[in-house]
DNA sequence: CAGATTTGTATATTGCTATAGACAACTATA
DNA sequence: TATAGTTGTCTATAGCAATATACAAATCTG
């Protein structure tokens, strides 16, 4: 197993980039069978650092619910794996996380309607200006806080969107509203940056954390734009999992 | 434009936000027809810092190439926007990056034949503990590196791989010295996380800087698996495009 | 219960991060 | 050439990050 070690004098402090390896591990589904994690002088051995620097970098993930600390017994795994999010042509969030999420459920933070810039009308092949309908919403598994998107739709066809979106909870119920019975994942483009504040909040992170960003756009069936959306991930509890037709 | 800003006490040191925040701005192709960055004073209002605080951010990106400092001018934008690398089924690195980069090219780093992982084995469908072939390669656009991959492949059919990869550099090629005229690209998971200390040299990052991790599955034209491969790319100067077949 | 192990708390010290103010060096322009 | 605007350097100070040492408190095991 390959020992990456800290990085000093790297702007990010020790403690935070401890803790941002040791969620990352166990996400990746490391840790012995009962949860137990090594002691705080294995891990500050491991990492050529203080205990009290690994200290730090626990109680950052015991405020985050990753880590649970019992005195005089030891460090304890709270949560578990990443959820595998499906992208392809038929790419649902209700459908995607089936199977492994007990719970899932979306809801909107808010909506709005506005005038279309330049990068919103190229996408959905309107107008610059052209009035838009965007929605905020947030998706949980299992009570977790999983993505947040911003979607755009073409207010001239989708009026009213929101609120069939609200009554039924899924994008596909309300685009069935608007005559819309199936439709298709056209591009997705994935990048990585590091969480901004309406993440820390809303996907309930702490600051230095990752996000992954998906940048799609749906389809009719008639192959017309229906909704450009980009959808942050919390890197540690979601990956993308890409896969391509027969 | 949402006006994040950045956050205190958070184990990632302003300079290091605000340096990220720039180069992610840079990267989304900001900044103004001459490439001329707000002065040190007016991006210290922006992000509410003292001037000082911007010109450490400033200077670690000087150091990385991204930005430039002229006494007496301003600082300017020294490289531009992030390729776009596809991803599909028939993902192919010399193909990918085609009409973006005027030069690119690939070269091992190094091989080593070993026995699978049990993670390996699965991925090829192989026992564990059987021979494999562990490539490991950095691939340039225009000088500047963009993707480090560590590929396996199953040492009793491409024993001596790479020997053909390096005299032809291209992992299409050597693949044709065994009789695989195609192939496709079966999976791909993608996630994201800080990079490491490997990482960073390579890819020429400066700590705290982000990759995005790509593991993929390629397989013959019989659908037999092939290559397991974990590709790491500078989220800086790459974003993965998902594109589905019509 | 005694001892070993482990997490929790306290204090002190050193170095890095961020702020503040002043001024030098360089460039463009009126 | 004088002035305004911009980046570069210097010094000083306060607070956070990391280390070091010691000991308390809780748990487990013999």
């Amino acid at each position: 197993m390959e020992q990456r070690r800290v990085e000093r004098r790297s702007g990010v402090a020790l403690w935070r980039q401890i803790a941002d390896r040791i969620r990352q591990d166990i996400s990746a589904g490391l840790g012995d069978e009962n949860g137990r994690m090594p002691t705080e002088m294995a891990l500050a051995e491991r990492f050529g650092v203080n205990r009290h620097t690994v200290r730090t970098a626990i109680q950052a993930l015991v405020q985050e619910g990753v880590l649970r600390a019992e005195q005089g017994r030891g460090t304890f795994i709270q949560r578990q794996r990443r959820f595998a999010y499906p992208i392809g042509p038929r790419t649902r969030l209700s459908e995607g996380l089936a199977g492994q999420a007990h719970e899932r459920r979306s809801h909107m933070l808010g909506h709005a309607y506005e005038q279309a810039t330049p990068e919103v009308a190229k996408a959905l092949e309107i107008d610059v200006g052209a009035p838009v309908l965007r929605l905020e919403t947030l998706s949980e598994a299992d009570a977790r806080p999983i993505s947040r998107a911003r979607s755009y739709f073409d207010a001239e066809r989708f009026r009213g969107f929101e609120r069939h979106f609200i009554e039924t909870g899924s994008i596909t119920a309300a685009y069935r509203a608007f005559g819309v019975e199936d439709y298709l994942r056209r591009s997705t483009a994935i990048s990585a940056r590091h969480a901004g504040s309406d993440d820390l909040e809303h996907l309930q992170l702490s600051p230095g954390a990752i996000v992954l960003v998906a940048l799609g756009l749906n389809i009719d069936g008639d192959g017309r734009p229906i909704q450009y959306s980009e959808t942050r991930f919390s890197a540690d509890r979601v990956e993308l999992q890409v896969s391509m037709p027969d």
